[in-house]
DNA sequence: CAGGAAGATTCCTCAGACAAGTAGAGGTGT
DNA sequence: ACACCTCTACTTGTCTGAGGAATCTTCCTG
């Protein structure tokens, strides 16, 4: 309990000063490290902990090691997941970014839906219908529905990016729920049933502001 | 050439293996992995070289080992790298998505624009004019204006992913500005400054639809 | 039944040895 | 002077054995 910070493994700690070092600029980008026989000796480790630090920074794609040449810095920092980076953001910024993107994939969604789309996205709305259900499960039914949306606009990197949205928006959506219900929610219902009928009817500009009067409520009440 | 794919260090073929039997379901998440030296026994190499597999996975997030208790399944599959997500797209849908978030980053610029950040954009803006340089330098000043952009919209979020788009983007431009330079490079110019009068002046409208009418171009002259 | 002690199991670290691969020095021939 | 080859030194890769440290399980005791 006590040492719970400072239980690292001996390994983890060899990996995390490397890191440390490698972002301080000590070995540049493509550079090579000292051999591994004196540099375990340096840190103070034997070599198969120093071996084991290396691969797990090999593992994060910052390290790269050649049999026979060396162990090259491939990258100067570790890639931040991007769940932690939106776990972190303000809930507000959040919104604002899936504005962005929903608004778009509506108005796209608009020009490019085929039939079947369209029978997709009226599922999607009947299954979203407020019965008596918990909270998350109403709240996984409108991630459902929205996420058709983007399929819809038939583009890869919008899907993929509302997915990485999906976590940090759901959990944000479901808290907000249980403190504070919807006043009406025939009305929510509603504005839904437009912005699927406006992406039916092919009608872009319409489907791009109902979904951007939609979110921007969402925004304010989770504000 | 058979040594072509084995090519691999052994313990980079254990870790792909044993990613593979998580993927399969071999070991459900949370579950234990049998113990070092049963597995690698079983899997025919040596302790060290499946302890380093084992350190490539959990640098990846996939396995953590606990001293006493054993090796455990954290997650069920890597990490996909947003960086490599885009690599993979087409083309088309990232600047599309680009699109989406700029547009509406140009929106929220030119409502919470600070003096400092105008005068940052202008600077940023008269770094970029078509003076006789590499292909390399006139893109990055590109896009170290269209990040001033993001900036003056004061949303982390988008920022972030801006900055994720930036490494396929420019690989892209600088392909396409080798292949076909640009008609007129005043007029590419003066579409920038534009957009940047725009967010001076706090027209959100405009500097919304600067910015859609500059890359919906660009996705023309990269499609 | 609660609590603690002992044992078994597991991962962690080190050391040494040899194999496999790479890169550079140096010689050789043209 | 240049290109090519060989050999050597160095580097990472792999295995084995040993002991230490943390954890879990079992069983004993009150």
């Amino acid at each position: 309990m006590v040492a719970q910070l400072q239980r690292h493994p001996l390994a983890a700690q060899v990996a995390e000063a490397l890191l440390q070092r490698i972002r301080a600029g000590e070995w540049p980008l493509g550079h090579r490290l000292p051999g591994e026989t004196t540099l375990a000796a340096r840190l103070g480790v034997g070599r198969s902990t120093l071996r084991e630090a290396i691969r797990e920074l090999a593992g994060k794609g910052v390290l790269d090691s050649r049999q026979g040449a060396g162990v090259f810095v491939t990258a100067l920092d570790v890639v931040e997941d991007w769940d932690s980076v939106l776990r972190r953001a303000d809930v507000a910024a959040v919104i604002e970014a899936r504005i962005a993107i929903e608004t778009e994939a509506a108005g796209l969604a608009a020009g490019r839906r085929t039939p079947s789309d369209v029978r997709t996205l009226r599922r999607a709305l009947a299954a979203r219908a407020p019965e008596g259900r918990s909270v998350e499960e109403h709240v996984d039914a409108d991630m459902a529905l929205h996420r058709v949306v983007f399929v819809a606009a038939h583009n890869e990197v919008l899907v993929e990016l509302f997915d990485a949205f999906v976590p940090r928006v759901r959990t944000a959506m479901v808290h907000m729920l249980r403190v504070r219900p919807l006043a009406s929610e025939e009305a929510d219902h509603e504005a839904h049933a437009l912005l699927v009928e406006a992406i039916a009817r092919r009608d872009a500009p319409a489907a791009a502001a109902a979904s951007r009067t939609h979110l921007t409520a969402l925004k304010e009440a989770l504000a």
